[in-house]
DNA sequence: TATAAATATAACTATACGGTAATATAGTTA
DNA sequence: TAACTATATTACCGTATAGTTATATTTATA
């Protein structure tokens, strides 16, 4: 039960969806569109990013499946469509914040 | 409440846990430690990787805390000591069966 | 002390990836 | 149709990263 065989191509396919979430802005932009609407200017507006990156960034989730898109005259609007990411960003920020605490009570007998 | 700023050195902090999960064999060096504790050779043994590049990988998550190592003699000997690494591995598992199930289902009508 | 064994590290290579600038592609409006 | 706008794509560059080979380090043993 425990200790299924994963095959080399379920790894790679988690492994690929980590790999989506191992950049800094693009988890910027997840966290701008939070759980909102956006077109992509809205989004280069807020992240202070390049156009082409941010477009390349989405296109990139969208193939992942992270994020859906509909076209709105010359608006392309995006979504995040995977709540699942927010829960696996939880869980890492918690667990960091736990290791930090850990690691600064470790250090709190030693005298300056 | 949701939308709290995250600092560009906390969006770095959360992609670096990310990207350490994002490699297909740290994910079965992980998966193969479990919740067992093996020492470097017999985790070359079991992934049928290179040693340099199985100590290279346990070396990485030791540094952010995902594993931890104790020596015994001539062996070092490595262990999860990170449990949400699971916890993370399983929810994207789950999110990748429900989205390949949905786009089956997507398909099923088409005829052949 | 010399040798062997287990692990770590360094140096190197090939490849992947993020950012950017320039251009292409729609779609809109005059 | 021509000019404009929003987005996507391409080509390119610099850097980061995984894997490998060779070597260093550490500990045990003869």
């Amino acid at each position: 039960m425990m200790n299924e065989e994963l095959s080399e191509e379920a790894l790679e396919m988690i492994a690929n969806r980590f790999r989506l979430l191992s950049d800094p802005m693009r988890l910027k932009i997840l966290h701008t569109l939070g759980t909102q609407e956006m077109n992509v200017g809205e989004v280069v507006a807020a992240t202070k990013a390049g156009q082409a990156n941010v477009s390349k960034h989405l296109s990139a989730m969208l193939e992942a499946g992270i994020v859906s898109r509909r076209k709105e005259g010359l608006n392309a609007i995006y979504r995040v469509s995977d709540e699942t990411i927010f829960e696996l960003c939880d869980v890492v920020c918690s667990r960091l914040k736990e290791q930090f605490k850990r690691r600064q009570n470790a250090l709190a007998g030693i005298s300056t």
